[in-house]
DNA sequence: AAATTTGGTTGCTTTATGCAACCTACTATC
DNA sequence: GATAGTAGGTTGCATAAAGCAACCAAATTT
């Protein structure tokens, strides 16, 4: 993608910040606690313009901060802010589904576990903010109090799809 | 990205499948409704050359299915398929994310609200698998039973962040 | 019968990717 | 103390993809 999406719409607005692959699997490493230049590097095989200009963005978006480590400038760390770290769920969901779809039973190659039992977690769940669970089926997607013409029209428009 | 990353990894293998941007405008679509080739268009303003592209792939990997709606092959409907719309939990993240992150209090364009009460729902949330729930700081990333080389060794490397 | 819609394809320009080479300041080794 | 290696980049170039406009045939609407 070249030009940045201009839709009044969280879900592109997202992507004009993380919608790119490389991206996904720099916060991948960060998230596995991968803090150097060298770690990301040899962890993604990512070429190093293209990392120099990721990190760059993601500093740039408050995702990582980066810090100096070194005597001279030289040396540097990047971690997650509060910010970065939210993405959490949606890497886990991602995580996840491929898990699910990508191999066969009990060959994925990387688990969540629960850290007190060791168990692999479940699936992420929906649930209203008072803690009911819900099903996809009881969920909708509606305008929301920000919709504005297009995007509001187009939600509006949904046919009610039980 | 040009070249499918080679990595034996849950997270680059989606990236692999449903790594692009418009590919997720399209399934956002897809998630709200559409199922024709001009909706697809209009909604999301992908050129009509990748668009035709992107369905192509989305129907190769068995996210979408294509249906023959006209009388001699030229009308045709998209529908996600169970494994397409097993993608909602990554849809729905990326929505909560973006909704909290880009949007003032009270400014979100889409909101996902339960059927029944029309009430905002939750975040989603870590759960086991017998239904306790879970703190992100209660889970922890291992290698799976299906870890291989490199990415067994870098996640057996993970230091334990607690 | 004419105009419009659908679902594309083709060709062209601009932008991004991927790769290799290079570079400077530090760090470890002999 | 000299040498080799590492960290964290930048630059330049070939190739691939994005973005745009034009075109098109079959079907549908007016």
């Amino acid at each position: 993608m070249v030009k940045p999406h201009t839709q009044n719409c969280p879900v592109a607005g997202m992507l004009n910040i993380v919608g790119d692959q490389w991206t996904w699997l720099i916060l991948r490493e960060a998230f596995y606690g991968a803090s150097r230049f060298k770690e990301f590097e040899r962890n993604t095989g990512i070429a190093k313009n293209l990392l120099s200009n990721r990190l760059a963005r993601l500093v740039d978006e408050g995702l990582l901060k980066k810090f100096d480590i070194g005597q001279m400038g030289t040396r540097y760390a990047y971690s997650l802010t509060p910010k970065g770290r939210s993405l959490n769920t949606v890497m886990i969901a991602m995580l996840q589904w491929g898990n699910e779809h990508l191999y066969a039973e009990g060959e994925a190659p990387v688990e969540i576990i629960e850290r007190q039992t060791g168990v692999p977690i479940g699936p992420l769940v929906l649930q209203t903010r008072d803690g009911r669970r819900l099903e996809p089926k009881d969920i909708k997607t509606v305008p929301g109090p920000g919709a504005k013409g297009a995007v509001c029209q187009r939600l509006a428009a949904i046919k009610d799809n039980p």
